[in-house]
DNA sequence: CTTGACCCTGTAGTATACTACAGGGTGTAT
DNA sequence: ATACACCCTGTAGTATACTACAGGGTCAAG
């Protein structure tokens, strides 16, 4: 015990066998050590690692932007300010992500209400719920010239 | 004016004109009236549409949930209660990608006060931030017995 | 009346993230 | 000692969401 085959990482995340290699592949968790007959034996924390990848994606982030997550202090040649830069970065990311959620849970609400009283009607109040807060954002695309 | 060309779309969106039939044909947005040249003249809503499914997108909703969003009122066959439960639904999720993110989010901000102290040290503390919140949903999985 | 920017359809190619073999070795339970 | 479940590498196929042509028509400016 302390250390899972790759079956059981598997079994413990709910995803396939093939799945864990290519994400090892991929470079989102760590090559682990293997047996004489050449088995992966993953320590006990890569179940969680990969609950974390599984979650971080249902979130919008690529596999990619989930590396550098979870690489913010694991590699020691980068310096602290390195690491705040990008961390600050990936804050200011999940934090405009939390905010259009909320633009959309609030939309969902006030439809779940109006349709409590009186049955839907008008335009789609999801999207009406979100465009005052995306106006600003809007521009900047815009002015930066994109295309 | 009163339209848009799908040009103008594109800019607005800063997505390409594509791009913008592709969500045409995959029922997005509206197939919109043509002139005699048979020229698409989206109504001038499109591009906020547009934006919408940009954003939504960003956090993790596939094309096919953001039609389910979109949809979410305009079909009038359905029932009041119809929307009722597809609303409840989108909203428990999006709840649920909130909270994951506010998780993220303090984790960050912790490695980065962690930072302007001491320096990168330990393990990594988004993961273990994570950790507490996911242990019940994990056993759920588990239980469940998938794959 | 032609040049250039724009529009049309349709098909094919790309990136991301898996998912499924093929062909073969390992480990343990009967 | 022989099933059977599990592991290995490597390659190829799939789904999603674009993205890029090819081959052709439209329209406003000069």
């Amino acid at each position: 015990m302390g250390s899972l085959t790759i079956g059981e990482v598997a079994k413990q995340t709910g995803i396939g066998v093939e799945t864990v290699r290519f994400y090892e592949k991929s470079g989102l968790i760590d090559e682990p050590p293997r047996t004489e007959a050449g088995y992966r034996q993953y320590p006990e924390n890569t179940a969680s690692r990969v609950r974390f990848i599984r979650h971080a994606k249902e979130l919008g982030f690529t596999l990619t932007e989930i590396k550098e997550l979870l690489n913010l202090r694991l590699d020691p040649t980068t310096t602290c300010e390195d690491v705040r830069q990008v961390a600050e970065e990936k804050l200011r990311n999940v934090r405009a992500k939390i905010q259009s959620l909320q633009a959309i849970e609030m939309a969902l609400g006030e439809l779940i209400g109006a349709c409590a009283v009186g049955g839907p009607d008008g335009e789609c109040p999801i999207l009406e719920a979100l465009e005052p807060d995306w106006h600003i954002s809007e521009k900047q695309r815009n002015s930066r010239g994109e295309r």
